[in-house]
DNA sequence: GTCCCTATGTCAAAATCCTGACATGGAAGA
DNA sequence: TCTTCCATGTCAGGATTTTGACATAGGGAC
């Protein structure tokens, strides 16, 4: 009874744990729990360090560029915002001249916070790369990429 | 002052968005999506589905054994386990003979709902690997597999 | 100029998920 | 036997995220 499938997976597997969204699944689950356990030391939340991230390296994004950088909605990084916000890592101007797009930036403070927390996830990186290959890195990310387009990420 | 970084990035990268945690987060991103627009047809959320699949093949699973298999909380599993025992897909007794942990298994309905609704998951994982050279997707899987173990997956 | 379309910011409500906590059942060791 | 420890199911509370909706600003077609 259990051997019989009405569709056939997409390669050959007798278990769902062999597919690739669920490997893929699995690592991300991974790195999203070191992430959270390495920047609980800094007091940051990882959607909080991405976007300090983002900041840091292009600033004056908007609300709505930063919410697709980090792949969640305008309404979830709004409440990321204020959170910076509030704590002062981040200035945003209540008005703008052009456009509706308010362009965020960095507080020393907030690069501060950021850099000192850089380096508690560069370390998760560098774990995982050390974890396979090096000469199949380039590849990794190509074919990351290539799913990720092919799925319209 | 934009060019000095207090810590050294894991490989050469000038960009966040060249960095292996952020490929991985935007594939796994990409097939959240994907696979939410895919389940919403078929009045199936992702964490739903990865239940009933995981059911499928390894019936009278804990409540506490799907958790860990779908990488979230006892209880984010409950609820879900609730949901699905409120729509007849799923059966669980309330007492057992030997332990607290309560065997779960699918309905005949549940199983329905399944096979309906894989053949949508099915084709996003066909998709998926399409977009990447054939002879890479064993190495790919296991590069995953090494990255997770690496993180503590 | 006017209409239409898109993008942005924001509000409100609901759904989802997690942290913290507690009681129970079973296994292992003193 | 008794004690200790771990795993499980569950409750309560809060934090996070999403869906749906609305008003505004700008660009382009006509």
């Amino acid at each position: 009874m259990e051997d019989l499938k009405p569709v056939d997976p997409p390669h050959p597997a007798q278990d769902v744990t062999e597919h690739v969204g669920y490997r893929l699944k699995r690592a991300a689950a991974a790195l999203r729990g070191a992430m959270d356990r390495a920047l609980r030391a800094h007091g940051l939340t990882v959607p909080q360090y991405a976007c300090l991230e983002l900041l840091d390296q292009r600033p004056g994004l908007s609300n709505a560029e930063l919410a697709r950088g980090t792949f969640v909605t305008r309404q979830s990084m709004n409440v990321v915002l204020r959170g910076l916000q509030d704590e002062g890592l981040i200035s945003r101007p209540a008005t703008t001249d052009h456009g509706r797009a308010l362009p965020t930036h960095l507080t020393a403070e907030g690069r501060g916070r950021l850099y000192a927390a850089r380096s508690a996830v560069y370390a998760i990186e560098r774990d995982m790369i050390d974890a396979i290959p090096q000469r199949r890195l380039a590849a990794l990310l190509a074919d990351l990429d290539r799913m990720a387009a092919a799925l319209g990420g």
